[in-house]
DNA sequence: GAGGGATGTTAATGCTCACTAACAGGAGTG
DNA sequence: CACTCCTGTTAGTGAGCATTAACATCCCTC
């Protein structure tokens, strides 16, 4: 009646429409605060046009999330085995994961706010790749200073994302390179601080 | 029938239980995932019994994070104006929110997570007194560094947050004091970094 | 020992919301 | 054209859950 529901092309791109407004509408108001309606609403259908796409809402929330978690830990591995060295390949986790959480900054909030509500299976999935995501940085700290204990490192790379992760929250009037530049500095400050007093 | 229950102390010892379960469940599930009967439960009656200390669900987040925000700002002037210069006042609000994060995780978490599920009322309130904390920190900050803009000073702060608020999640197997002393070394060398390049 | 306030209990009530049913129309294919 | 997907739409349906009603008990004070 309303609009004419023209074919679709090839790509799901209704799906990723749907994809998109979740991760938007899921970080304002959180994973509960969001209705099949409103979700409908925001790719312009109605809320039960949704299920033709995705089996239901937890389902939904599980992909944002495991998609993700996949794109961290893909990208970390990428610029890690691409990498000159620990050193650089720090540099390049740092620069990476900044610049996802400058662009994405929906992405990170549901990240960290919402595993609650995940399906077990998908909480498994999720903290699976995180922990992928982890090692990953953690390997390359352990290069660099191999006298610290891994628990220690763990607990630094926790720290680390969430200086980095506070994006969403606090940019404010700062430019996007503005915040990225301070943003770098505090994270490499923060890691080499590390190392505990002695030895 | 089952438990008589015995008239109260002076103090609403019932209330604190309450406000404390809420805490903690809030934080292990969030706050739409628990129900007044949950709260019940966990303080040794039925749910219905809370609307005789508190006038809803909402009231009872509301106050949780009121208190800790007030908590957190009331703390946070009172190590600032007791300190001797702001050196020692930044090593103090450092020490003091590491102290409260390691204390009391929940709270954290759910002072992170549960803003949106606030009445606007208290939302305002719970930004206000935010502002008011991290304005405490900024001017330590601006004290030191008079040169630094002070949305660089704002962002700073809340990124030392984010990394200082990162314990709930990530503490693992390490001691208590391990984990202060390193988030204390983290965040001052976060703080300490901060300058631009040039001046 | 009667009255009243504080605190509980169980049994509604009513709303919100995820999900399903039943039906409709366009697009590609023979 | 007839058939079949694919993707929508509107109108249920049923569960979960915050909140309220009606009633019970204990403690305190007079």
């Amino acid at each position: 009646m309303a609009t004419a529901p023209q074919g679709q092309r090839p790509t799901g791109e209704r799906r990723t429409a749907i994809l998109g407004a979740a991760a938007r509408l899921f970080a304002a108001h959180g994973y509960r605060g969001v209705t099949i309606d409103d979700l409908g609403r925001a790719v312009g259908t109605t809320g039960p046009a949704l299920y033709r796409h995705f089996p239901g809402k937890e389902a939904l929330l599980g992909e944002v999330l495991v998609d993700v978690s996949e794109r961290l830990a893909r990208r970390g591995r990428a610029l890690v085995t691409g990498a000159d060295g620990p050193e650089q390949a720090l540099e390049a986790l740092l620069r990476g994961h900044i610049e996802f959480s400058l662009e994405e900054p929906d992405l990170i909030t549901v990240h960290d706010r919402e595993l609650v509500n995940l399906t077990d299976d998908d909480r498994r999935r999720v903290r699976r790749l995180q922990r992928g995501y982890v090692e990953e940085w953690v390997a390359v700290l352990s290069a660099l200073r191999p006298e610290s204990p891994r628990a220690d490192l763990r607990a630094s790379v926790h720290a680390v994302f969430g200086l980095l992760n506070s994006t969403p929250h606090s940019r404010g009037p700062l430019s996007r390179s503005a915040m990225s530049t301070l943003l770098l500095r505090m994270g490499s400050a923060a890691l080499r601080a590390e190392a505990p007093p002695q030895g």
